[in-house]
DNA sequence: GATTTTACCGAACGAACGGTCAGTAAAGTA
DNA sequence: TACTTTACTGACCGTTCGTTCGGTAAAATC
């Protein structure tokens, strides 16, 4: 990641374009997209200005790319949840644990996409991008309660947006280090407390 | 709210205080505190730039206003739960009911402060006082646990992050309207979710 | 060593930024 | 009408923004 790929001709670049970019998502996230300057990405790679625009074609670009990866990511969760053949309920589950997977694997794109307002072209195909998704997630929703596998007296949109603002929430607080709780335990918790809240009982009384 | 207070004595008003933090954190949400601009702000009111900065003192200033009062008013309903004499769970629940109450009375200030990232002091003041409303919260959900009243196969802290993750995601898309779920739908369905969770069961079951 | 290719940099561009100020218009008081 | 107070404005300040460009340094090929 950090060494680039040799073999071009002239002299060698310092980054891979992933390795940039991981640089540049970082910077997005501490300082905010729209408070970040082209002289702090550059700083952040050791480039100066006019060099870091050799590298990278600016700041709205880099924006494109960052929430492609999340996109991308997330929609090819839910392709591979609807290629399962379970009950809709337990498709519902499968898209939640993939959704916390893929938010937790590619946590600074997805933290980047989920702060996205709208306010360039570049970022209006993001946000309708992000509905569509949120409209497939919502068809699940609906059809587990269509099956009667989840509770009906609540909204099936109104349960999908809880449901997973619940999911996209942890982009605020997971900070992944050698302390944080493991993926697979905030994965579990999230599962567990979408599908039986917090209500005490017999199977997990400790 | 429009009209402003007669009874000085030069030219009158075309705002109150509030009627113009109002506007302005409207901007602040739809272009981002960062990319709205004070000829943005001046424009939304109808001022121009100097008459803007004749009724208000700066940028940073604005959000200060905004943002304290959100904290302001999730500290009060907070305090107003710990005033309840119930069980922990009982106080918990009244929790969510309140905080949730307070995001949609208070929707564009939350809205705001939940967006602050602490690039200058005067958000990491905010943020400051958010993390201690987020431990009270935290503190409640542990007193829960170690009643016994809810489950304790999670970490407490996890589940407080969650929980109130998912209340605070209602910012990034409940908009009040004629056609709206109601205040109350909202708080409902959050506690039903938040205590239940999606299982079906006899007691929802439509 | 000459040539090609790529990485790199200092200086500068126009535009937009947050903010200031001297002066004018409009209202209330006397 | 004269005076005071407040609302309001256009022009302008220094700074920073995203971006461009002419030119130099370094590596690979010949």
């Amino acid at each position: 990641m950090q060494v680039p790929p040799r073999g071009g001709r002239g002299r060698p670049a310092r980054y891979t374009k992933e390795g940039l970019l991981n640089l540049v998502v970082a910077v997005f996230n501490e300082r905010g997209y729209e408070a970040a300057s082209m002289e702090d990405l550059a700083k952040a790679s050791g480039f100066t200005k006019s060099t870091f625009y050799h590298h990278v074609s600016g700041k709205e670009e880099l924006l494109r790319m960052a929430v492609d990866r999340a996109l991308d990511a997330l929609s090819a969760a839910l392709d591979e949840t609807l290629e399962t053949d379970g009950t809709p309920v337990e498709q519902l589950q499968d898209a939640i644990r993939r959704t916390t997977a893929v938010l937790l694997d590619e946590l600074p794109y997805v933290t980047l996409l989920l702060r996205v307002r709208g306010n360039t072209e570049i970022e209006r195909e993001a946000l309708t991008r992000r509905r569509a998704i949120d409209a497939r997630l919502a068809a699940l929703v609906t059809a587990a309660v269509d099956a009667g596998e989840i509770r009906a007296d609540i909204d099936p949109r109104l349960v999908s947006r809880l449901l997973f603002g619940m999911v996209n929430s942890i982009t605020e607080w997971y900070r992944p280090n050698a302390r944080a709780t493991p993926r697979k335990g905030i994965v579990n918790a999230v599962v567990g407390l979408a599908l039986e809240g917090l209500k005490a009982d017999r199977s997990n009384r400790q």
